[in-house]
RNA sequence: GGGCGAUUAGCUCAGUUGGUUAGAGCGCCGCUCUGAUAAGGCGGAGGUCCGUGGUUCGAAUCCACGAUCGCCCA
């Protein structure tokens, strides 16, 4: 067979045709071409967020990687030179806490019993391990980036940079040790920094104590008390004051004890005053005989924030435990008493307490106070409370030594250079603005053990603070140690001590803490473009930890200088806090400006119901399932159809719709297959659109203006435009071109498939960034297979200039839709099917439409299209708003009324005269109603009469399209070819539609006709 | 408590310079083209565009206040 073009089957196997293409794409490196193409070209530089190689990539994560390949794709498409540089994340927390999960260790302390060269070991190769699978997984979404150069943060050279930024951090004096209350996640032994503490997730409803204590009043207050209500019973053997409202009123019980009065309104008192009176009296704790509780004097203080809202209105103050009573303390300058140790277990000083976990540790003290007659009462209440991000473990807040990077002077310029930001959706460039206005010193020390080694080194000699800037440095420096480091991270790094440069003394030590991993994916911008690197270094990113992992180079200064900052970035919304916070922060401080001009942000995604996705719920898709089962082209339309700002619900039933929705397209080319084939059409590459048809110059013009609309949404990084663009294209194809030209292709009209071709194939460039399979798969078809000299994928070939395109004939085919949707209405109101031929239609408001009648008259079966008024009883004018809005103003109401109310007068003229005003046929609107006779319908402005009259020869001519639609419909059910040639017998009362023969033969392909048969007519086919 | 969003048809959601009769998909009902063949197309039912007030000739759209939900921060 000589077939130029492979026939489709009638749906597309969306799975199938995606593995074929991404074997093809590795054949034929279509990829590696691509970039050989646009290399040298005008840069467009796109920074990678670093995904966690921790564990495979969820659905969600194909979100954001959907968009960065989209419009990697658009700007590649377009001739841009690109990095298409991948990141992982690999230390920190995350990586610890799976690898503790998978090794079955439960706490610090089992971590470094199993040995901390063991762990790191094991932390590298889950990162190994992981980030080959979402290598894997990302590759079959479709996404095209350099693989084999994917940068680790945990190589060396990524430390290195930071090292190198905590130095400079140090140099501003911003960096400092503080004794800060924090919440602490028992479990992982470590705080957590505030962007870590916030967000989704981070709260659990949970049922905790809810106690009514007494603390009795020594003094003259003696045989009185103080009644404060806790949740956390375990922070009452750390209380050091009880807080009152200044200026709210309290009063005394009966019993002696005090409470505030707006807490108790039905209660009788017997002595009230103001909390200020309060302030300064004494009081015992009620823990007071522990050795912690050893010399501090409890006192009542003076608290504007104490709540009036819950418990008594008396505030228990535990600063040891508690942020609010940290800040307390250091105002009222009250002693602060550390209960609980990492892991939360209580310290030796609160003797029969000691060991005992803050949840163990609740009934004792429950218990202790009702002996001691310090329980008022006791229930339980369930609040929302925080959890640890990772492992769900209730948290507490401990005080401890943690390092901070004060944010005061980068503040500002932050602010300010976040103004010249490009973000979309715009109105999260105003959430990071309130993020930076509102952000706390950065807490970037951690606890733990595989991370970032911070380089700090205070001297015990002489109390100097040594920041190491980098491996030389250290290696300059060290004083032993060095021969052991096979990288730079625990434990290898801490046998290194280093000599202080305040004082000489050798054996300095580094800090036992590691870095917020946010550290290493914010130094990215700096650390993988090579930042004032003098030389270029040939996989010199592939360093320590990273050392076979990846090819990727260290590039030197001057290539950095090319690529930063990036023209666009694209991560979820919760990245405001975190990756786009830390990547601007290190930028600012090392180079003065932010790292990307422009942003696309998007929120998070769901379950087709609306539920957030848990795979303990059950409502999870693997990404693997998804791409498997939906097509990976699918998930990808799914994400790029929807605004970004709002979540997406995510299934199998939006999959189905998406797929049904795109068949269109996939009929539109099994059409023009189809014809193009028995015609043996083919095509020629390169040649310009030349048909003089008016449909054909109308699709030209249509397909023109598709270009350019995809191009503004592409360049506006609003993927919702590029699909309903495309949406609205293939509908006016499918439902307008192809329709109007089905005779032409039957008969083979070269115009007509040439003009098909080149729409198609102009298309499906244009939409190849949102769909790289499934339009490569239609382009290896129509162009890759007939066109020897064409680019053999649709990625390969370069974008076509925009061109003008013709804006009044598109408009004029606007208009005859308008017209013929009207005239449908028209006809169902009559009851008249399409079927049955009509004489006359009176078209009037759409003058544009008046070439076109022609095509108006076959759509809508009606013989004579005529333009003018349409002559009716009814007459309803409106004003053009747009119009006679800014010319007549305030008068507009008026005349809008007398209209209205028919209170108008038409002029021969055509004019409209109302009040006092004359307004032409451009100012207003008509729309006639209905008469006798006549069907009326109108559309947007447009109205059509339907002439509903019958006569004989319009009933035979509707007779004879009933029978050629009947014939047909025997030959399909017949499974009769498209060429197949029949012999048609209608029965002989029938004989009267032979008068019409020729009509049915050519419409059925008949070759004879006859009418002596039965009751139904039949059909044979021909043998030839 | 402050900030940022959202609130549009039974459901899920579009609607980026204020403009005629507010749209789509799904679901429901009816019709229908018929050499893409029950896929598609057309039509119908279904809307106080959260509420109140304001600006304007004109507000789903801009402003103010309020309600509910979500997010961020305190």
């Amino acid at each position: 067979m000589d077939r130029p073009f492979q026939p489709l089957p009638p749906t597309p196997d969306n799975v199938g045709l995606e593995h074929e293409i991404l074997d093809w794409w590795e054949k034929e490196r279509v990829f590696d071409r691509l970039r050989e193409r646009n290399r040298g070209g005008p840069r467009w530089s796109f920074i990678d967020g670093p995904i966690t190689a921790n564990n495979p990539m969820g659905v969600h994560h194909a979100w954001g990687r959907t968009l960065k390949d989209l419009f990697q794709r658009y700007h590649a498409l377009r001739g841009r030179d690109e990095r298409y540089q991948n990141g992982f994340d690999c230390q920190g927390l995350w990586v610890e806490v799976e690898v503790e999960k998978s090794l079955g260790l439960n706490s610090k302390r089992d971590i470094e019993a199993y040995g901390l060269d063991r762990f790191a070991d094991a932390c590298i190769a889950r990162v190994t391990e992981f980030s080959g699978v979402i290598t894997e997984q990302s590759k079959r979404l479709g996404m095209w980036m350099d693989w084999e150069r994917s940068y680790f943060t945990f190589s060396d050279t990524n430390i290195e940079y930071i090292w190198r930024f905590l130095k400079e951090v140090h140099r501003r004096n911003w960096l400092y040790k503080g004794h800060r209350s924090t919440q602490w996640c028992p479990r992982c032994g470590t705080s957590l920094s505030q962007h870590e503490q916030t967000g989704d997730d981070k709260y659990r409803e949970l049922t905790h104590p809810s106690l009514w204590v007494r603390f009795r009043l020594l003094g003259e207050r003696d045989g009185q008390s103080l009644v404060i209500w806790t949740t956390t019973p375990w922070t009452l053997p750390a209380n050091v004051a009880a807080a009152v409202k200044p200026d709210a009123e309290y009063g005394r019980r009966e019993n002696g004890e005090w409470v505030a009065v707006a807490r108790y309104p039905d209660e009788r008192f017997v002595e009230t005053l103001r909390g200020e009176e309060l302030v300064g009296w004494r009081y015992r704790g009620p823990f007071d005989e522990l050795p912690a509780q050893e010399g501090v004097e409890h006192r009542v203080i003076p608290w504007d924030e104490a709540s009036l809202e819950e418990g008594t209105g008396i505030v228990h103050i535990a600063p040891g435990a508690g942020a609010e009573d940290f800040e307390l303390a250091r105002v009222h300058g009250l002693p602060v008493l550390t209960p609980v140790n990492e892991d939360g277990r209580f310290y030796p000083a609160y003797g029969f307490l000691e060991g005992l976990s803050t949840e163990e540790a609740k009934d004792t003290i429950i218990d202790a106070l009702r002996e001691r007659g310090l329980l008022v009462m006791a229930g339980e209440i369930t609040h929302r409370y925080p959890i640890c991000w990772r492992c769900a473990t209730p948290l507490i807040f401990r005080v401890v030594d943690d390092w901070f990077i004060s944010c005061d002077e980068i503040r500002q310029p932050l602010r300010d250079a976040n103004e010249h930001v490009a973000w979309t959706p715009a109105f999260y460039g105003k959430r990071m603005d309130d993020w930076l206005r509102n952000m706390g010193d950065w807490n970037i020390s951690r606890k733990r053990y595989f991370g970032l080694p911070l380089p700090i080194y205070p001297c015990h000699a002489c109390e100097t603070v040594n920041v190491i800037g980098s491996l030389e440095e250290l290696e300059e420096r060290a004083t032993r140690g060095l021969d052991q480091l096979r990288e730079l991270h625990r434990p290898w790094i801490d046998e290194v001590t280093i000599r202080c440069e305040g004082c000489g003394e050798e054996g300095v030590r580094r800090i036992p803490e590691v870095g917020d991993a946010w550290l290493d994916a914010g130094i990215v911008p700096l650390s993988t473009l090579g930042w004032q690197n003098p030389t270029w270094v040939p996989e010199g990113y592939a360093s320590g930890a990273a050392r076979g992992l990846t090819k990727a180079d260290l590039p030197d200064h001057a290539y950095w200088e090319q690529w930063f900052p990036a023209d666009w970035i694209s991560e979820s919304r919760e990245q405001i806090r975190l990756w786009f916070y830390s990547i601007s922060f290190m930028s600012m401080t090392m180079v003065g400006r932010l790292p990307y001009e422009s942003v696309l942000a998007y929120e998070r995604v769901r379950d087709e119901t609306g539920r957030e996705m848990h795979k303990s719920w059950g409502n999870a898709i693997a990404a693997d399932e998804a791409f498997e089962k939906m097509g990976a082209d699918v998930v990808r339309w799914m994400y790029s159809d929807h605004v970004p700002s709002q979540n997406i619900n995510f299934g199998y039933g939006p999959a189905n719709e998406v797929k049904r929705r795109l068949l269109t397209l996939w009929n539109s080319v099994g059409f023009f297959v189809t014809y193009a084939n028995i015609e043996r059409w083919r095509p020629e590459w390169g040649a310009e659109p030349a048909s003089a048809q008016p449909l054909d110059r109308w699709l030209v013009a249509r397909t023109r203006q598709l270009h350019a609309e995809m191009e503004d949404a592409y360049d506006a990084y609003w993927s919702p435009r590029v699909t309903s663009a495309f949406e609205a294209f293939v509908d006016d194809l499918s439902n307008w071109y192809i329709r109007r030209s089905r005779r032409r292709f039957w008969d083979g009209d070269a115009d007509a498939l040439a003009t098909l071709w080149w729409a198609l194939t102009r298309a499906l460039r244009t939409i190849a960034p949102v769909m790289p399979f499934l339009t490569d798969h239609l382009w290896r078809n129509l162009v890759g297979g007939p066109c020897p000299d064409a680019p053999p994928s649709v990625h390969l070939a370069p974008w076509p200039e925009r061109e003008p395109w013709d804006e009044e004939l598109v408009a004029e085919i606007a208009d005859v839709r308008r017209v013929t949707a009207a005239g449908h209405r028209a006809r169902q109101a009559s009851g008249l099917k399409v079927r049955q031929p009509l004489r006359r239609l009176v078209v009037e408001g759409a003058p544009r439409a008046e070439s076109h009648a022609d095509e108006i008259g076959e759509e809508l079966r009606v013989k004579d299209v005529e333009f003018g008024p349409v002559d009716a009883v009814e007459l309803r004018v409106k004003p053009n708003l747009p119009v006679l809005g800014p010319k007549l103003g305030r008068e507009l109401g008026t005349v809008r009324a007398a209209l209205q109310a028919g209170d108008f007068e038409e002029l021969a003229d055509g004019n409209i005269r109302v009040g006092g005003h004359e307004l032409s046929p451009d100012e207003v609107l008509v729309e006639r109603g209905g008469r006798e006779g006549w069907a009326v319908a109108e559309d947007h402005g447009v109205t059509v009469g339907l002439d509903t009259a019958l006569d004989d020869e319009l009933r035979l001519e509707g007779q004879v399209l009933d029978v050629i639609h009947q014939i047909n419909a025997m030959r399909k059910d017949a499974g009769l070819e498209l060429t197949d040639r029949i012999v048609v017998t209608l029965p002989t009362e029938q004989s009267d539609l032979l008068r019409h023969a020729d009509w049915i033969k050519q419409e059925t392909l008949a070759v004879e006709i006859r009418a002596d048969g039965g009751t139904e007519p039949t059909i044979a086919k021909v043998e030839r």
